[in-house]
DNA sequence: CTGAAAGCGCTAACAC
DNA sequence: GTGTTAGCGCTTTCAG
C-alpha cells in the first residue's frame, strides 16, 4: 500500500520519547550528558533508539549548537597519491574522534579554494585542514584568519600559521649532497608549476642551495608544467650531449615519469642515469627500480593535522602558528640512483 | 578591543533583510526563486550579501527543507588509486552539480559500511555513492534500501541494486584468450582477500572461464591477503620448477608487486614471466614496462554514478537497478606482457 | 511583488 | 532526575 518512492522519514526525538514516557530533553541527555540521566531511563530510550535505529539528526544539532562535528578538507586533488594518502589518514583520524569530514579539491586553482572555504563555512564546519597553492597569498587562508575559522595548513609551511609540515628545503638539499657523494655534478632539478605550490618552490629553493653549498652550477631547471607531456619534456633533455647525470625532481609522480623518460632514451637508471622523488607515495617502495626519495609520513601528515585541529576545538580556541609541527622526513635510498657514470665524473 | 579567540558570527539572513529593508523572506527568495523578485531589490539584496560575504546556513536549510545537497559516499580506501581516482570524479562531479560531499572509508570492513551509512543517514545526506564488499549480502545496502535512500554502487555490479560498473568477468576471461594467444598454458590468478570484495570474486570466476574456454587447467591461485607481504608470497611460486608463465593479478596494486617478486626472483617481464593487471591507475601506464591491464574509467565511473543519483534526486525519485550502467572498460596492452618462453610452449 | 508567521529537530537554560 | 520552553537560521505557505 505504501508508496514505493516515499522516503521512510527517520524518526525524531519526540517519537523516542513518547515511546519511552519520557520528554524529548531526557532523551537528548541520554545522547550528550548520560550520566545525568538515571540507569533505568537511560537503557530504556536507549533501547528504543537501537529499536528504531534511531541517530540524533545532525543538521538540527548544528543549528542548535553551532558546533557540527564536521571538519572541512581543501585539497588540490586526489590524483595524486599524496593527498589521497593524507585524506585516508585524514579520514581516519577524524572517524575515531567523532567527527565526519567534507573534503573539496581545488585542481590547484586558486579560485577554487576560496569558493570551498566559502561553501565549507556555510555549512558550519568546526574547523578546516586545507593545502593552498601559496600560504603567503592565500585569500582563502585570509578569510579563514579572520573569520577566525580554527584552520590548520597541510604540507604548506609558514610562519604565520598553525602547519603540519615537512623541511622540504632541507631535505632536498640533503639529498643533493649525497648526489654529490656519488660523484654526480650535472644535476638538473625538474619541476611541476612552480607558481602553482610553494612546496615546489621551497623545493627548488632547497636545491639551490645544497648546489651552491657543492660549489656546482645547476643545470638548467627542466619545467613541466603539465604531466601528460612531462616524458617528452624530459627526454628532450636526456636526448642532449652533455646531458645531466642526475635528475632530481620535485615529486614523485614526475620521478615517475622521468624514469619513464630515461627507459625511451634508452638510457638505465640508475647506472647511466640516477634518478630522485619526493613525497613518498607508497607505490614508489615497490617499483622497479624501486624510487629513491625523500619520504614524507603522507597519511601522518594528515593525522596530525586532525589532532592538533581537534585539540583546539576541544579547548575552544583556534590552532596557533606556535603549534606547527614539522614531521620527520627521511631519504630513501632506492634503487634508481647510483655511482655517477665515469665518464661524466673524470673530474673527480 | 575584541577577544582574540572569539569566532566572528556569520551574519544571518536577518541583518541582510534589515540592512536592505526588505523582508527576510525576500532575502531567502533571491536565492531560491530569483525570478520572483524584482530585479531592482534582488540586485540589491546580492549587493549587500556580496559585501558580507553572507551565505545561506546550511544546516538551517537543510532542516528546514529536508534537502541537504550533499551525497555520501562509502569507499573501501583512498590508498588504492582506483578509489581515490574514482573520489576526484565524484568530487568534481558533484561540485559542478552544486552538491557536496561527506565521505567515509570503511577499511573493507563490513561493520564500518554500517557505521557510515547511519553517521550519514543523520547528517540527512540527499544520497550515497557506495562500493561495498559484497552488494549480495550488504547490511549496509540493505538499510539504505528499505529507509527508501536513494544510492548508487560503484564498482559492485548487481541485478537488484543501481550500479555503475564494468564487466570484470568478461574482460578477464578475454584477458585470458590474449595470454593463450601468446602461447601461455601455465597461468596463474593473484588476488586478495577473495571474501572482502565481490570484484575480486567476478574476476577470479572471469579467470576460471577464461582457462576453461581455453582447455586449460588454471595454476592454483595465488591468495595474498595483505599487501605488504604480496611480493614475498609471489615470489615463492616463481621459485617453484614449474612456475607459471603468466601471472593474472586482480588489480593493478598487486600486479606491480608481482612485477617487484619478478625482478627480486631474477625473472624478466616480459621475457621470462607476463604479468597483467586491473584497475587502470593512471601510474600503470607511466611504469616501466608499462602494465598490461583492464582500464576501467575510475574517474568517470565516479562521475557517472553521481549523474545517475542526481537525475533520479531532481526527479524526486531513487535510482532503480534499470538504470544501471555498465562501462567499457579495455584491454591496455602495456608492456609486462609477451610470448611465452619458448621452453614453457614446446607443446604447441 | 512582498511580508508575517510557523516550524524543521534539537539542546540548554531554567523550573520543579 | 526530569520536564517545559525558547530559539538556532532558514523556507514557505498564506495574506495582502
Amino acid at each position: 500500500m505504501e508508496k514505493d518512492s516515499a522516503r521512510v522519514d527517520p524518526v525524531s526525538i519526540l517519537e523516542i520519547a513518547r515511546r519511552a514516557h519520557v520528554s524529548p530533553a531526557t532523551v537528548s541527555r541520554v545522547f550528550n550528558r548520560p550520566e545525568k540521566v538515571s540507569a533505568a531511563t537511560r537503557e530504556q530510550v536507549r533501547a528504543i533508539c537501537n529499536e528504531l535505529g534511531y541517530r540524533p539528526n545532525a543538521s538540527a544539532r548544528t543549528l542548535r549548537t553551532q558546533r557540527s562535528q564536521v571538519l572541512g578538507v581543501i585539497l588540490p586533488t586526489l590524483s595524486n597519491p599524496v593527498f589521497a594518502e593524507c585524506l585516508q589518514g585524514i579520514a581516519q583520524a577524524t572517524a575515531a574522534l567523532g567527527f565526519s569530514i567534507m573534503p573539496a579539491t581545488t585542481d590547484y586553482r586558486v579560485e577554487s579554494e576560496q569558493e570551498a572555504v566559502a561553501t565549507l563555512q556555510s555549512f558550519g564546519v568546526d574547523g578546516t585542514i586545507l593545502v593552498v597553492s601559496d600560504a603567503e597569498t592565500s585569500v582563502a587562508l585570509q578569510t579563514l584568519a579572520q573569520r577566525r575559522s580554527p584552520y590548520v595548513l597541510v604540507y604548506n609551511r609558514h610562519p604565520f600559521h598553525p602547519c603540519v609540515s615537512v623541511a622540504g628545503d632541507t631535505a632536498l638539499c640533503d639529498l643533493v649532497h649525497e648526489l654529490v657523494q656519488l660523484g654526480h655534478r650535472r644535476i638538473a632539478m625538474v619541476c611541476g608549476k612552480l607558481d602553482a605550490s610553494d612546496r615546489a618552490q621551497q623545493r627548488h629553493s632547497g636545491f639551490m642551495q645544497g648546489m651552491h653549498d657543492a660549489g656546482l652550477l645547476p643545470e638548467p631547471t627542466i619545467q613541466v608544467p603539465f604531466i601528460e607531456t612531462a616524458i617528452e619534456e624530459v627526454a628532450r633533455v636526456l636526448r642532449t650531449p652533455y646531458r645531466p647525470t642526475a635528475l632530481v625532481c620535485s615529486n614523485d609522480l614526475i620521478a615517475i615519469r622521468a624514469l619513464r623518460a630515461a627507459h625511451e632514451c634508452g638510457l638505465r637508471v640508475p647506472s647511466d642515469l640516477s634518478i630522485t622523488g619526493f613525497d613518498g607515495i607508497s607505490l614508489g617502495r615497490d617499483l622497479t627500480p624501486a624510487l629513491t626519495t625523500i619520504v614524507q609520513p603522507n597519511h601522518d601528515m594528515g593525522r596530525k593535522g586532525v589532532e592538533l585541529l581537534v585539540r583546539a576545538l576541544r579547548d575552544g580556541r583556534q590552532p596557533t602558528a606556535s603549534e606547527s609541527i614539522t614531521l620527520a622526513c627521511h631519504f630513501h635510498r632506492g634503487e634508481s640512483c647510483a655511482q655517477a657514470p665515469s665518464a661524466h665524473c673524470a673530474d673527480t
